[in-house]
DNA sequence: GTCTATAGGTGGATAGAC
DNA sequence: GTCTATCCACCTATAGAC
């Protein structure tokens, strides 16, 4: 039974890894179940014993990419060089690496006029990733609440904007941009 | 012959004007081309003598609701008054109002995620918009560059993740904390 | 230019065998 | 739990009558 248990959970596992890499690159209606099971090596018959629906796996695949990209600071609020992780994350987040990442980018950035347009489950796990990336950064930071949305909405519509940009040289101007209102703070 | 060049005219603007209302709302996937024409007063066959597909229609469409938001500033870019009316635009632009309007939102806003995985056409149109917008911000404003982009990812950020947000109370917060942003430059 | 009808393809969800 | 097979609904684009 152990054995067994385990089994289905890393077949859950692999299946909202998938998910998270296809989801916030091409949106909800742009991925398909058989792409999904595909690239977690299974076939489509076999996702219902997982997951009641598209929207719920949708649901996971947020969780899943937004704990990977916050991990550390989440795992770590207190550590005394917090100060110094929140600026990796911070320039890793407005990176090209993320900008143009293969695997899963931040959904908050990614998904954020695909979820306006889900049910209410999905805009409300958007609503508690968002609520909770904004505590994070609000206790390592101390800042005021205020400039941590202010922070966080230049940093989500950045790269939302940016990833939307044909035009390269504009993209860097905006990213650019986003960096040096973060500095003179 | 003029009357029939009217009248094609016409129709063309009908659809222009349903398609924009309707993109805005559900992007790209969530509208079809039989709801589009239903709201001009035309059933499917028609449509493809107007455009030679879903996608040219997405693009004249989010041109046609960036224009309705910008007209006024975009005509008339050495209006002495031209603060007085950034200053509108800017507090219509954050307002419940467009948040909730049920006619066409900014384009820039409602669908920058949904653009980032369109074709290159539409993305392009994107791109040109957003320059457009930042041309006539900068020329009005007199603002350095930095600042010009700056206040647009605050403006369009902010819009597009309070309409992601499932909680109205977190959502005034966001569009409380761009405008702040927003006045004490 | 607009209509009705349909071709041709996709995809979410389920059934039943193993 | 995973497979194959299928149901059924949806949707883009085109054909052909008026």
């Amino acid at each position: 039974m152990a054995w067994s248990k385990d089994h289905k959970q890393q077949s859950r596992e692999k299946i909202i890894a998938a998910a998270a890499r296809l989801f916030t690159h091409h949106g909800f209606d742009g991925v398909n179940i058989d792409q999904v099971m595909a690239e977690a090596g299974m076939t489509r018959g076999a996702f219902y014993s997982h997951f009641k629906s598209k929207s719920e796996l949708y649901s996971e695949a947020m969780k899943h990419a937004a704990s990977r990209r916050f991990r550390y600071a989440q795992e770590n609020p207190q550590d005394p060089e917090s100060a110094l992780n929140i600026g990796k994350l911070v320039s890793g987040y407005l990176s090209d690496m993320h900008l143009h990442t293969e695997s899963s980018g931040c959904p908050l950035a990614f998904l954020v006029t695909d979820v306006a347009q889900q049910d209410d489950a999905i805009r409300e796990t958007y609503t508690r990733l968002f609520s909770g990336m904004a505590e994070q950064v609000q206790g390592a930071s101390k800042a005021k609440r205020d400039q941590v949305l202010q922070n966080m909405v230049m940093m989500i519509g950045g790269v939302a904007i940016a990833r939307a940009l044909a035009d390269e040289g504009l993209q860097q101007e905006v990213l650019s941009a986003v960096k040096n209102s973060l500095r003179t703070e």
